[in-house]
DNA sequence: GATATAATTGTAAGCGGTTACTATTTTATA
DNA sequence: TATAAAATAGTAACCGCTTACAATTATATC
């Protein structure tokens, strides 16, 4: 492989003649340019980017931290944040830390190793531990889907409001006992958007003066036979819900499932409203009624202010909420106007 | 940021024993050990894999580049492909091209200049320019999902056999009348899935001596739109078919929509076959008969096979052929039966 | 034509490691 | 104790690039 001592010698002209050219540098002359430009394909020489960014400790790389690539919603972040830095000239390391702290620390050190411009930072947790982790390591950082009161950059959706509009919206619709199928709540102590969400239920349900049933809030895990069990178990209890709102559309579809299974119908018995408005929330039967989540925006926003960070740009502003949307579409049903 | 110099100079030794201690290699002293691992501890040190790579021109860094991370298939395999490289301290640069050669030939440049040790190449073309950029560039390369006659190694499942499979449990269910969602047959001349999968599914055919009719043989996109387009297109023809065999789990969601939208149930009315087994398929209602692909497998394998290749171990078998699967659920029904 | 100024170009010192080779110190052996 | 062999440590070149600074050449000005 060529590089730049051959060309020059090739070219007659110095290592830092030829640096310039492929730098654009403004003070060369045509003759010059011409030449290395010749020399450099004569040799198929190409600029080696890892001894570029050794020399400007600069690798225009950033990291990527996502608990799983294989979980849709992830996958979409993914790409908006790939499609950014394209565009920029960046390029990603990708991570996958399953929201275990141990392997966050582990990518965190290793991407520090590799001089990563900056990382994207992706996980159901956002803790103390975590926090000083980055600060120690003194990496620019943005945080996606995670809001934090540390002066760290994020870009997220308002959870709470997004709940509370569901919530709302069910409540329009006539339907009294709603249950709730969320995630992992960790004694409502840290910020994880299962807590927002929930209290976001809980806003919409106090301000319409509705009960709360304990026996319709059930705990699961963000999957199809998490949120189908959830169901199962819900409507096996004494209270019958007539609606149920599941934090995630993939939770929310095996809760359908468990719906049918049950000898009911989906929305005629029970609707459902689930959350992020998958591309398959409207492949299937019912179509779900969601709350949108801006995925590729999440990502695409999030690399944005990382890039600019980088580049010392002044960044309008730390705390980027963006707009959740409410998807109606068949999965929910109008009690009152049923009863009529 | 500490360097190798600040340490060896804290720790009274030379630079060469650092590194020393920091690559494990045996010959250096108990105390000499000790002392550098405290110096090195003192300034916070870390060696910078930038650094050593370009020393050794190793990067343990590898190249990614697939279609599109968004789509379900290719998350999973590329979850496959980072759980492998994490075992073995690989790190990935995720490209994603969208099938566009020009982006394709970009981003291997980049690859290339990055000096990645190899690069695991998913597109849904592998034509002969695309072999010689790889040619001349001299990267390690793995075909992940794509065969080629080319000394390439690659990791695959029989698609043909698969379709054939597919078409086969139809035809023994009782359908005569089977219809086809396909993707881009690009003229039948690359080895692309669908064309294979289409001959898999003509084998069948034939070998039952049942009638293909043109009329039911549509083209799509791999999306849900799409496969619901060809499905509704397909319901209005003068051939209504028995049964749809869809090339991706996506399509076949979208057809069932049609099958639904047309006044139709599925599988009552009309079979669905679909093929990827995406998590999606064992959710929606009817759960979706389909042909297994081992996504993670064939990231995780494709990983292995280049790993060994960039470390120059043997590879027992350059041209790997996953197994595929029938997963029988809900979406077909047996037409004989049904008569009785 | 002399001189000031601007445009080009080259030299060489980093960036932070690895490692061949040499030098020194220890330990083993006779 | 002398000597050979083994273990340990250091020196410095190298990986391929950027860039401050110095040097050279071209152009403009008087």
């Amino acid at each position: 492989m060529a590089n730049i001592d051959d060309v020059a010698k090739l070219a007659n002209v110095s290592t830092a003649t030829v640096s310039r050219v492929f730098n654009n540098s403004p003070y060369v002359s045509e003759k010059a340019r011409e030449s290395v430009l010749k020399a450099a394909k004569e040799l198929g020489y190409e600029p080696s980017i890892l001894a570029r960014s050794l020399a400007m400790k600069k690798t225009n790389t950033i990291g990527l931290i996502v608990p799983d690539i294989s979980n849709p919603y992830y996958s979409e972040v993914v790409r908006g944040i790939e499609d950014v830095c394209n565009i920029y000239k960046y390029n990603i390391i990708l991570c996958n830390a399953d929201n275990s702290r141990d392997k966050e620390v582990q990518y965190i050190d290793m991407l520090k190793s590799r001089w990563v411009d900056g990382i994207i930072f992706h996980s159901d947790y956002f803790s103390d531990e975590i926090y000083h982790i980055f600060k120690d390591r003194k990496i620019p950082l943005v945080l996606a889907g995670r809001a934090t009161n540390y002066d760290i950059p994020y870009v997220v959706i308002d959870n709470r409001k997004a709940a509370y509009d569901a919530t709302k919206y069910l409540i329009s619709q006539g339907h009294k006992k709603i249950g709730v199928i969320h995630g992992n709540l960790n004694g409502m102590k840290e910020t994880v958007d299962s807590v927002d969400r929930f209290y976001g239920f809980l806003d919409a349900m106090k301000e319409a003066g509705l009960k709360v049933y304990d026996e319709l809030i059930k705990e699961s895990n963000f999957k199809a036979k998490g949120g189908y069990m959830a169901a199962k178990e819900m409507l096996m209890g004494n209270v019958k819900p007539d609606a149920i709102f599941a934090f995630s559309d993939i939770m929310a579809m095996g809760a359908i499932n468990a719906i049918f299974d049950a000898g009911l119908k989906c929305p005629e018995d029970i609707s459902i409203i689930g959350f992020d408005n998958l591309d398959l929330a409207e492949v299937t039967r019912p179509a779900l009624t969601t709350v949108a989540q801006p995925m590729y925006d999440i990502g695409a926003v999030a690399a944005r202010m990382l890039i600019k960070i980088i580049d010392n740009k002044k960044i309008s502003e730390k705390r980027v909420i963006l707009k959740h949307r409410l998807i109606i579409r068949q999965s929910c049903i109008n009690r009152d106007a049923q009863k009529i």
